[in-house]
DNA sequence: ATCAAGGATGTTATAATATAACATCACACT
DNA sequence: AGTGTGATGTTATATTATAACATCCTTGAT
């Protein structure tokens, strides 16, 4: 019964969704895994994690700390950060490295490492379990004598939504835009022998 | 020709190395391939370079700046940064996101995907070439229909070299320190059903 | 020789991200 | 009432990174 992520592509990538779905399974599930816990989803900490679920794009911590001050409240960066540690701790939201910024979890209630599709087009963040990938990563990690504590993969590039929207666009005008400023993989085309 | 990552553990975690070696290794390669790519690898870029290879621990940029002055010349944060901007333009070194830190490439004469693993204890960083993973990672890529243009996997934990050395500390002592802070992945039990 | 162009560097300022330290508050337990 | 804990408020500062513009230097064209 924890099929969660049973389409194979993504979530929300393909067409549009129920975005008041995602929204409401994530604060009910962050709602009883905290109570399960007997930790406080306090109303700040729950604020936050709404306003990261505003949507799928991974949002900046002073992002937050602007909407949130609009919401009501004065806040200082301390809030958003305690929040943020919180929802991390619990494994409601990830950070995302290589942007500096948060995405709420869509699996939350299971232990699970990090596939995180980021879009450079549109900004949003797939998170996928990937459990594949994960079980050869574990190999190679056997093989190297590494212990590892956390592992995560980001992988930037354009998800399935903008890509289709792109070919529409392109159909309408005849450019290729999505190409510019970006080349699969970096520039290494000189083997030396 | 190219097997350059021959042993499975990582080229320097079991054993005291040749540091010198990696060092000339790397400058040499550097040397190399801006000279056929036609790039300057100017004495401030060589300079940041040949810090960055100080070790294999992941370096800051300030602390990079702190000893690129104690060397000689007055410097500001733009001329760290825009070396480093160079050096993994031209693949000679990698960004660690997780760190917010930069890291030589051992391996910059080839095309390659990043499998950073990062210890804890000592912080330094093993990067291995990993293609098993990579192959299935792209894989999960296309059932996703995502189009990548970049991935990187950053691995947390404790390095071969560490648990050995820690396993001679706990012969000694008795302890166990390196599981203080450290739990094997998240703090996930509670499964809901 | 002079000029123009491009790339590299110098310099100043500031933006963006994150944490430290300490005070206060609220609630539960005694 | 007294105490302890966790959450929040508040002030200040640390850390990481970039913008903007000036200068310099080489190279190649006029
Ligand atoms: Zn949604
Ligand atoms: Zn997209
Ligand atoms: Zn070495
Ligand atoms: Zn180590």
């Amino acid at each position: 019964m924890t099929t969660l992520t049973a389409a194979l592509p993504n979530i929300f990538s393909t067409l549009e969704h129920d975005h008041k779905k995602c929204v409401s399974k994530a604060l009910d599930t962050a709602q009883h895994l905290c109570v399960v816990r007997g930790v406080q989803l306090t109303p700040i900490r729950l604020q936050v994690l709404e306003l990261i679920w505003d949507s799928h794009k991974a949002v900046k911590a002073y992002d937050l700390l602007d909407r949130f001050k609009l919401q009501q409240q004065a806040a200082k960066p301390a809030t958003i950060y305690r929040a943020l540690d919180f929802l991390i701790e619990q494994g409601l939201i990830h950070r995302v490295e290589s942007l500096n910024a948060f995405v709420g979890c869509n699996c939350s209630e299971h232990q699970h490492e990090l596939l995180l599709l980021i879009c450079k087009h549109c900004h949003e963040v797939d998170e996928r379990p990937a459990p594949k990938v994960m079980a050869v990563l574990s190999e190679e990690f056997s093989q190297a004598g590494f212990i590892a504590y956390s592992k995560a993969i980001e992988a930037q590039g354009i998800c399935l939504k903008c890509q289709q929207s792109q070919d529409e666009q392109n159909s309408l005008t005849g450019r290729t835009d999505l190409s510019v400023n970006l080349k699969p993989y970096s520039v290494f085309d000189l083997s030396q022998d």
